[in-house]
DNA sequence: ATGTTTATTGTCCGAAATGACAAGATATTA
DNA sequence: TAATATCTTGTCATTTCGGACAATAAACAT
């Protein structure tokens, strides 16, 4: 009784095409006319399926908090906590072009207290999920050390600023989930 | 033979209220209109005493990498690396107006190539003098390593991600600096 | 006082982006 | 094939921002 709905499809690729120029070009500077084109559809179809701006962005931050979500839910269950720190390390904070559109939503999440919440739950899950596989004192701030120093080093490396050899960082965040790390001070200081 | 120039305090009141725009509502969306009506002067003003949009956003950006550049000059000489990231931990990343404003220029350096070179030099710079205070290998990756938890933990603050207690981020800190943790961790393993 | 440099005001223009909508085209089902 | 829901196109109005400039006021030196 009528035309078929292809809203679906059509609705992915706007989201792709928004999604790369935003990793190009920024959130604030890209317009309707910049993702009508880059997904070669008229602009008047991105209103049409989409909706206005803010519907836009707002497809956008679910359709990036899923991906990420789901990127945790990889993590093989079973792993020790240096494994889940190096999965973080290595394949989270991997992707170049993903992680300049997390910058964008970490920029957007300055004056989005909505959004800032959501980021806040999806890292506070992997802290408490790596919280979960170490012993000794502190867990859960040990945790937070260690993804706090990952994702420093991901903001690092995107300013330029090399470690000439990556596997310190491992090292390092494998030093802070250490779980007698006590005792090895007293070690030392003794 | 002439009225008295007055550009410099006019300059310094503008950028003092482009800067508070910026912090309330971020760089992309801080309008000439607000800067003026924030310094209490019409807008025409402000281009006069500034120039362009784009000066005035390269004033800004040279005053607070300056600012930077000053609060580093305030370590005391003949710290120790701990008391360093101490500092830095506590006065640095402390102000969270600052703070803000800082992650605007984060944010603007995603695709302003001059400005990341800029970044990085400062903190590459605060990375090198925690590096001259240390003994043991690599020291740079680990003053890196050191710097980066220090950020992390500052961006996640900044989510709302709060520490149950901080002193265990200074702790997780000095750890990461102690000259000889391949001895303790040989120790640990043995 | 007068001229000269600096500061201040008021106002206009053009570009660009979003929002809105009427009108036409298309595919499916009855 | 005809009705209808869906999709597509073309076009326009509004808003907002940045840029420019002429005209006026103020302060100081000579």
């Amino acid at each position: 009784m009528a035309r078929p709905r292809i809203g679906a499809e059509r609705r992915e690729e706007i989201l792709v095409a928004f999604e790369a120029c935003v990793a190009r070009k920024g959130l604030a500077k890209t317009t309707l006319v910049d993702v009508a084109e880059q997904a070669g559809q008229p602009r008047p179809l991105v209103r049409y399926f989409i909706g206005n701006r803010d519907a836009m962005v707002t497809a956008l931050i679910d359709r990036l908090l899923e991906r990420g979500e789901a990127q945790f839910r990889r993590l093989p269950i079973g792993s020790t906590a240096e494994q889940a720190i190096d999965f973080v390390l290595d394949q989270v904070f991997a992707d170049e072009t993903a992680n300049i559109v997390i910058m964008e939503l970490w920029h957007l999440s300055l004056r989005d207290a909505s959004l800032r919440a959501r980021l806040a739950a999806i890292y506070e899950r992997v802290i408490l999920e790596i919280a979960a596989l170490i012993d000794g004192p502190h867990p859960h701030d040990r945790a937070f050390c260690a993804v706090a120093l990952a994702l420093g080093a991901a903001f690092f490396r995107h300013l330029g600023l090399a470690v000439p050899n990556p596997a310190n960082v491992h090292g390092a965040s494998h030093r802070l989930l250490r779980s007698d790390f006590s005792a090895a001070d007293r070690i030392l200081s003794a």
